[in-house]
DNA sequence: TACTTTGTCCTTTTT
DNA sequence: GGACAAAGTA
């Protein structure tokens, strides 16, 4: 076993053995950076600096958690389960069983997921009475998320005007019940262990004696509290080793924050920067339009990859007349690129947005290629197994309301909307869980699940799931629809699932619940399963950019290149939105190895209207000595006449618009009071000219052109 | 109470 | 075009 430095370059070398101190790794696309992470901690461990126990490396996804333990035990001889590698919830989750008594919750809390918050808000609202109209729960849950990810609680909350006021309250309200219900939503996970170490000093001098390095993979995804988790957990006597990489961050909508790449460097008087600019993935001409791309950025911390590799073929370009044009030349690259012998899984195709998939799919569908389309519905998901799994929550805390209105009436047993209705009126009056409000009420759904409960009393874990899951009538239910064979099946799976759990997971880590089943169910909310049919078969693999992050094809498309598909047209009125979309760009380009294809079509269909959009703003940021057109280059002459009357507010058109008192829609401004903004709106003409500014924390402001003294930024 | 029809809204996604 | 929720009908 070895480490193999010799096969390291100079910089990913400095990175691997630098010095006991904190450092951060600017690491490009495709520079290695796995492999840095890994080996430096089995170099860590092999050369005595740490034990394998003072070790904490923290990812975001657990395929990547799982990439490191592998990667990291074929390098060290130690027992993998020793060191502390997870994803940020995985291991807060970790300390939260351990320490259940000091953050006042149950041994057993339950881990909802975003769809069971959803639910739960609603709930909620509907107890409260609020009208959704004016708080929208998809919105409320955004504003409690968002919060929660800045490490505020509700009476924390900066009350500005009569919304946020009553967002603030509702977020209290919120976290009542959750406390009352026993569950923990994602960002709850972080919030409660960052409080936990943050008030209980002798717990935060423990782990962070014990954590003498921790690194961090994708520091650029972090978002505010994580970061502040990291601070406390480093303390005075850890490291934080952060690899990350600027260009590649395309979460911010979910709260990540680029800033923490340049805070830590200073908050943490950071003296070892290293970057990794050498790419050992794309040819030169794939790079250098990489680069060009993302120069158009401004606030960046500054990297250029090269290659020694040659600089391959051009890109090629195609327009097509319509979405399905466009589907129909991509089958046929496809084709002729398998009659060249590259096989289909090498191939990626890429596009912005989900809705884009269905139209390609359709195309290679009718021409016999075989795809996978990667992302959406993932096994614990599943309509059918988030039913199975209430009956199975229900089983381990009756009182999980949220489990409990799921299924009491599904499969239907003839308790309807007025029965639940007043059972929740009961438990409102009695502060009560809705199964102990249910008395003489629901008799059937209460007498179901306390059989099952006593009937699963001190099975083995498989079998829990399997008497559950027949006990249910869930398929019996499914022998009655249409499509519900596959459904069966899914429920048959959860059984397996059950099974291979309970012998993988095997010595119970440290921190992991004594209880099978809690294990269980915290597994299938931590980690949704990217189960998936047809595995191991030769397909092209088909995702937007977003899950496309990490990894890497021979032959890429990067489809839908359109100005308000790509850039979004959302994203053109949010502070920074284009900036976003651009490293968006830049994360498709460099997914190719060899050869990449961009194309764009004229007319394409979407949300049931013909659009007419004119080509992305990126084709024309790329060099054109890098680029071959297959089509001729924008074509003037378009197939379609537009006909306006069917679309409404075409993007395209508003962009062009015209010049107010010489601002546009989409602009970078700069304003004395309110710093940087975006225009998103306009009106009025001359002295009178008004525009709408988007300056991100600062809100939405309505200013007056001559009177705001608005600088072009 | 349970199923069917109509109306509204549309990014990106992991935990 | 499709998901989801509210309103309408048996």
């Amino acid at each position: 076993m070895s480490l193999h430095l010799e096969y390291l370059n100079p910089e990913q070398l400095a990175a691997v053995t630098a010095p006991d101190e904190h450092a951060l790794i600017l690491a490009g696309a495709g520079s290695g950076k796995t492999r840095v992470l890994t080996t430096r901690i089995a170099w860590l461990v092999k050369s005595g600096r740490v034990a394998p126990s003072g070790i904490l490396a923290v990812t975001f996804t657990n395929k990547a958690a799982r990439e490191m333990l592998t990667r990291v035990s074929a390098m060290l001889p130690v027992n993998p389960r020793g060191l502390w590698i997870g994803t940020f919830h995985g291991l807060a989750n970790r300390m939260l069983r351990m320490h259940h008594r000091e953050v006042g919750l149950p041994a057993t809390f339950t881990i909802v997921d975003s769809q069971d918050q959803l639910a739960a808000i609603k709930r909620l609202l509907k107890g409260m009475n609020v009208d959704e109209e004016r708080f929208p729960a998809r919105e409320l849950m955004y504003f409690i998320s968002g919060q929660k990810e800045e490490g505020v609680r509700p009476r924390e909350v900066r009350i500005t005007d009569e919304m946020t006021k009553g967002y603030a309250d509702l977020y209290a309200a919120y976290e009542e019940q959750c406390q009352r219900e026993g569950v923990v939503d994602f960002a709850e996970l972080l919030l409660r262990c960052f409080e936990l170490l943050s008030r209980n000093e002798i717990l935060r001098d423990h782990y962070s004696q014990r954590f003498r390095h921790i690194l961090v993979d994708e520091f650029q995804d972090t978002n505010r509290l994580q970061y502040r988790w990291l601070k406390l957990l480093a303390g005075r006597s850890s490291f934080i080793f952060a690899v990350g990489d600027d260009d590649q961050s395309i979460y911010r909508f979910r709260g990540a924050n680029v800033g923490n790449m340049a805070d830590f460097e200073r908050d943490f008087n950071v003296r070892k920067v290293v970057r990794l600019e050498q790419n050992y993935r794309s040819h030169g001409n794939i790079l250098d339009a990489a680069n060009a791309l993302i120069s158009n950025n401004r606030n960046r911390l500054g990297k250029n990859l090269w290659t020694s590799a040659g600089q391959g073929e051009p890109l090629r370009v195609f327009e097509g007349e319509s979405d399905n044009d466009e589907a129909r030349w991509l089958v046929e690259e496809v084709q002729a690129l398998v009659r060249d012998g590259t096989r289909l899984s090498h191939v990626g195709v890429l596009y912005r947005s989900n809705a884009q998939s269905r139209v390609l799919e359709h195309a290679l569908f009718s021409h016999a290629i075989p795809y996978r389309v990667y992302g959406g519905q993932r096994f614990f998901e599943r309509a059918e197994v988030k039913h199975a799994l209430a009956y199975l929550r229900l089983v381990a805390s009756p009182d999980d309301d949220n489990a409990f209105l799921r299924v009491v009436n599904f499969p239907t047993r003839g308790i309807g909307a007025r029965t639940i209705e007043q059972v929740q009126d009961t438990a409102r009056q009695n502060s009560l869980s809705l199964f102990k409000a249910a008395e003489g009420k629901a008799v059937v759904f209460k007498k179901l699940i306390e059989d099952l409960r006593a009937e699963v009393q001190g099975l083995p874990l498989p079998e829990v799931v399997e008497v559950t899951v027949a006990r249910s009538g869930l398929i019996e239910h499914y022998k009655t629809e249409r499509e519900g064979a596959e459904r069966i099946q899914n429920l048959e799976e959860l059984v397996n699932a059950a099974t291979a759990f309970v012998q993988e997971e095997r010595v119970p880590e440290e921190g992991e619940p004594a209880d099978p089943l809690t294990a269980f169910l915290t597994h299938a909310a931590l980690e949704a399963g990217e189960h998936q049919a047809g595995d191991g078969q030769d397909a092209l693999q088909m995702m937007t950019v977003h899950s496309a992050k990490g990894l890497e094809f021979d032959v890429v498309f990067i489809t839908g290149l359109e100005e308000g598909l790509f850039p979004h047209e959302q994203s053109i009125t949010e502070l920074d939105g284009l900036e976003e979309e651009r490293r968006l760009a830049y994360v498709a380009i460099t997914r190719a190895r060899h050869r990449l294809y961009l194309s764009h079509a004229q007319t394409r269909m979407l949300h049931g209207q013909t659009r007419y959009n004119i080509p992305s703003r990126f084709l024309e940021e790329i060099p054109q000595a890098l680029m071959k057109w297959l089509t001729p280059r924008f074509s003037k002459k378009r197939a379609f006449e537009p006909d306006f009357s069917r679309t409404k507010e075409a993007f395209p058109l508003k962009r062009q618009s015209r010049d107010i008192g010489g601002f546009r829609i989409g602009q970078n401004v700069m304003h004395s009071k309110f710093g940087p903004g975006v225009i998103v709106d306009a009106e009025g003409q001359g002295t009178d000219a008004r525009v709408q500014v988007n300056f991100g924390n600062q809100g939405l402001k309505w200013l007056a052109v001559s009177v705001a003294k608005l600088q072009a930024a």
